[in-house]
RNA sequence: GGACCCAUAGCCAAGUGGCAAGGCAAGGGACUGCAACUCCCUGACCGUUGGUUCAAAUCCGACUGGGUCCUCCA
């Protein structure tokens, strides 16, 4: 498995930390709204990776915050004249929802960042305590020049970054990089610590409930590449001066969903939400996957319309296959794939994704053996091929979450099928399309 | 102002030094009682321009066009 690192910027073979078992922590929501369907694409690509590692025998140990604490939901929550956490709550349950929706699996650690108080509040404590922050006048901030490597992860130089144009002047800062670990605030939610009433910036969370979830440095840490900086950056160096480590292996990071050219942002406005899309979520997901996570996706209806479609007909091609096993009593999940194309295309698939989850080619793979399973279906008659071809199948469309329902038929729909059968046979055309007209309104053709 | 990314067929998109994957759309053929589904066949001087190399879509430079980060963002 080779993975590319944005620590180091390379491809690099994946050595887990503890053999087969892998950490992964994704960055999540701010939940002070839907999601659009560009947060959906780490969402949907580390799904992808956890079930890929799955699929291979790893325990995978999977976690995912949400942030609700956050000056968004503050205002949100004072505008609506409700409270933060009826807020948060509510946008929760519309990401698990969403999660769903997108056929993502949604058993994986949720920490909240306001039921991990006590932990940040002693981090921030712990880290005054060596000096790699200070506090000013009930705020507390991180000392940026204490750490040495502080730029690695984002290949910045720290002289750079202090001639940026847009960095911000608050003159209880030490330095303009610093940034803020906790804010004493007289509004909204806010908690009682050693330095004053407030609440946490926002870099510190992850790293705290790394800690605690895994307690040690994880293999891997996702999200989208504009957290890379400052946010990943400044987790690492909050890591580093705690843990002295930089809290995981591998960081990898998405690239963005473009509209009309243009970065899909909530601040820019442009954005389709996940509840809104028009086609089938699993489209969508092909859509998704049919480029490599790192590069830049421009969503546009049109090529979105052309995804739904082939997930609409790689649904028909599936089931049709697992009918015509099913009408002859024949399905055997059990079948190994011993064929050569199928074999073939299974390690294509694998070979795809195990060069750092080459999801597109993965779905070249898919196509493959798309094109066996409708071979096998059309001529119903090679039971054990069929049965190959359908559990291969089965097999990546499970690691891409793009499973396709496969409910046996009853006995009613096995006769309406023989009898159908029978009327084509006897050129009784009138009662054959009458049969097959009711087939189809059960949508079994 | 500084840092950086991208540019492959009508569209989407792999490939990152050795004769340019795949999908969609389009055209042709096959199968079918008629359909639908499906199957087979057909497509590229890799943005422009210099250079390095036996060999470049792939490496280096310039240019053009698009985009991102340096501030909240997945």
């Amino acid at each position: 498995m080779r993975i590319y690192n944005s620590y180091t910027n390379a491809l690099e073979t994946f050595i887990p930390h503890h053999q087969n078992q892998v950490s992964i922590y994704v960055c999540g929501p701010t939940v002070y709204n839907y999601i659009h369907i560009g947060n959906a694409r780490p969402v949907i690509f580390f799904d992808v990776v956890r079930r890929y590692f799955e699929s291979k025998g790893y325990t995978v140990r999977f976690a995912s915050n949400f942030t609700d604490v956050d000056d968004k939901i503050i205002a949100k929550a004072k505008e609506e004249g409700v409270s933060e956490t009826a807020v948060s709550n509510r946008y929760i349950e519309a990401f698990l929802a969403d999660l769903e929706r997108l056929g993502c699996k949604t058993d994986y650690w949720k920490p909240r960042v306001t039921e991990c108080m006590p932990s940040i509040i002693a981090f921030i404590a712990d880290l005054v305590e060596k000096e790699f922050a200070y506090v000013v006048d009930g705020d507390v901030f991180f000392r940026v020049s204490r750490i040495e490597s502080y730029g690695k992860l984002s290949n910045r130089k720290i002289d750079e970054l202090l001639s940026g144009a847009r960095i911000d002047v608050n003159e209880k800062k030490e330095s303009p990089l610093d940034f803020v670990l906790w804010k004493r605030t007289g509004e909204g939610v806010r908690w009682e610590s050693p330095f004053s009433v407030g609440r946490p910036g926002w870099h510190t969370e992850c790293v705290t409930m790394i800690d605690n979830l895994f307690g040690e440095e994880i293999d891997i840490h996702g999200g989208g590449m504009d957290l890379l900086f400052p946010h990943h950056e400044n987790e690492i160096a909050q890591s580093i001066a705690c843990h002295q480590h930089r809290l995981a292996r591998y960081w990898m990071h998405n690239g963005w969903m473009n509209i009309d050219g243009e970065k899909m942002s909530k601040s820019l406005g442009n954005f389709v939400l996940v509840k809104d899309l028009k086609v089938d979520p699993k489209g969508f997901r092909m859509f998704l996957l049919a480029t490599h996570y790192r590069g830049p996706i421009n969503y546009s209806e049109e090529g979105l319309e052309g995804y739904h479609k082939e997930w609409q007909r790689l649904e028909k091609s599936v089931s049709a296959l697992h009918r015509a096993l099913d009408l002859q009593s024949a399905l055997d999940p059990t079948a190994l794939p011993v064929l050569p194309e199928i074999q073939t295309a299974l390690a294509d698939f694998d070979e795809a994704m195990e060069n750092d989850f080459n999801t597109a080619n993965a779905l070249t793979a898919l196509n493959q053996l798309w094109k066996i399973v409708n071979q096998f279906a059309r001529q119903k008659s090679d039971l054990s091929g069929m049965n190959q071809a359908l559990n291969a199948m089965n097999r990546m469309l499970s690691v891409l979450g793009l499973e396709v329902r496969q409910t046996p038929l009853t006995l009613d729909e096995k006769d309406l099928f023989s009898r159908w059968e029978a009327a084509r046979k006897n050129k009784d055309f009138a009662a054959a399309d009458s049969l097959r007209q009711q087939l189809t309104e059960r949508n079994l053709l």
